[in-house]
DNA sequence: TTGACATGCAAGTGGCGACTTGCATATAAC
DNA sequence: GTTATATGCAAGTCGCCACTTGCATGTCAA
């Protein structure tokens, strides 16, 4: 599987979306926080080995890197990966002013 | 089903994305003449049925507007909609020069 | 109008992926 | 050492989606 499978099956799924949103706002939470918050902020009722599993594809997509320390492992985002959509096709950056 | 699935569903596929490509490499083009291109250029060889449906995902999430005209119909490129990745998580838009 | 061309529609199939379930491992608190 | 905490691993289930198949509709040329 290539990168850019890698990457759009990652931002393919709104629950991993949502976990790219939570680590926006607070970043290098562990598993249980990121579970934790899911449940309160968003709504979402997803189980820890779910969300374990969507954070192992957002690694290996590179969108999310991983740090360990004692039993905790951080989860820190990189949106890097997602400049090469950006570069894929000509987007228009700004909107003219009306 | 809501703006944002609709959008990243349809560029979710490896098939779509190459879509997304030949449109930007020649804008306006039938579906039979993406069919043939895709087999040339991209060593593809989906179905035009297949070819049908894509547009049709793609159409649905405001990447491809149509026009038709007699019994052609025209497929434009509109990547307004890949805008709001770009603005839903911070991306470093230039690499700083080394 | 007859035939060729361009596209549309809808049911059926197969595989991939999200999620669950159950247990295992490792670190820290007591 | 014992217990609780935090995460890892793997098999199984189920639904969705890409693709096929077959036929239908609409347009243009002769």
């Amino acid at each position: 599987m290539n990168e850019d499978t890698d990457l759009f099956k990652a931002i393919g799924d709104a629950t991993r979306r949502t976990i790219l949103d939570e680590l926006t706002s607070k970043d290098g939470q562990t598993l249980f926080e990121i579970c934790g918050r899911l449940t309160m902020k968003h709504g979402l009722a997803s189980s820890r080995q779910a969300i374990s599993q969507h954070l192992t594809v957002l690694e290996q997509a590179g969108l999310v890197h991983t740090r360990r320390q004692g039993r905790y492992k951080f989860h820190h985002l990189d949106t890097g990966p997602l400049r090469s959509i950006v570069e894929r096709w000509p987007i228009d950056r700004e909107e003219p002013n009306p």
